[in-house]
DNA sequence: ATCATTGTTATAGC
DNA sequence: CGCTATAACAATGA
């Protein structure tokens, strides 16, 4: 079950097919897929929550969903939605979204916006954020997958309790430079996510997603269903400070 | 058996 | 048109 680093995590596996002989594309997955008999495939990349299979002129994207998987040269009961056949061995992948494009992957996804690219940037983050939702809960602008690619409901809940600041906070009342703090440990946090993965340790190792109780304080911990996200969100009202404009 | 879940998109309705 | 609410999809483990 995936958010950004799920994916990076999956691509170490596959990245050695990079350069390979695709001999076929297939699954249930309802995408074109001529021209991806015998071809090279040039490029395993990602972005956000998407793996990138970049073919000469086109690419595919994978995206998992709540509930996708991946194995290589292991089959599940269930069909897969798409797989990779090449010479020895096979990409598979469960419950999965799988869309064309043709042309390169820069004209579509700009790798500043993905927290787990060398190219983010956090200066282009802020701006972006101040420009476009300065009346949005902070708590919502975190699963913007235009501003923070990659981020899932598990790396906001940790980002904000992290950061202090409370989910419901309105983005123009926060300070510059808790804003800007708030950036910095979203990407850290999404690393130590990325760290953890394969380990099972992600729910065991986190300081608010899943408890009962603030490991600060050992005071309660609410569970809210904030703004247009509503996912599960855990709050600490002791230590989340809500920043609304007056 | 029932419930919840690391996600997104299409559609209806105001 | 823009916003929001709702449904829809589907696998797995507690």
């Amino acid at each position: 079950m995936p958010e950004g680093p799920t994916i990076v995590y999956y691509i170490q596996k596959i990245k050695h097919l990079e350069g390979t002989t695709v001999l076929e594309a297939g699954g249930y997955a309802e995408a074109d897929r001529s021209g991806t008999t015998n071809v090279k495939l040039r490029k395993i990349s990602s972005h956000g929550k998407n793996f990138i299979f970049e073919f000469d002129g086109f690419f595919f994207t994978v995206h998992l969903g709540l509930f996708g998987s991946m194995l290589v040269n292991e089959e599940k009961k269930v069909n897969a939605s798409f797989y990779l056949k090449f010479r020895e061995e096979k990409i598979n992948f469960y419950v999965s979204r799988v869309k064309r494009y043709e042309g390169k992957p820069e004209d579509f996804f700009d790798s500043r916006t993905d927290l787990l690219h060398n190219d983010f940037d956090e200066k282009l983050i802020y701006s972006e954020i101040r420009r476009l939702h300065q009346n949005k809960l902070v708590g919502d602008v975190l699963m913007d997958q235009n501003i923070f690619a990659g981020s899932g409901n598990i790396i906001r809940n940790e980002a904000l309790f992290r950061s202090k600041i409370h989910p419901e906070s309105i983005i123009s009342a926060i300070p510059a430079q808790r804003l800007k703090q708030l950036i910095t440990v979203t990407k850290e946090y999404t690393y130590e996510f990325l760290s953890l993965t394969g380990t099972g340790k992600i729910k065991k190792e986190a300081k608010i997603y899943g408890k009962s109780t603030c490991p600060e304080h050992g005071t309660e911990i609410k569970i809210i269903h904030p703004g247009k996200v509503k996912r599960k969100t855990y709050v600490c009202t002791k230590c989340q400070k809500i920043y609304h404009p007056k």
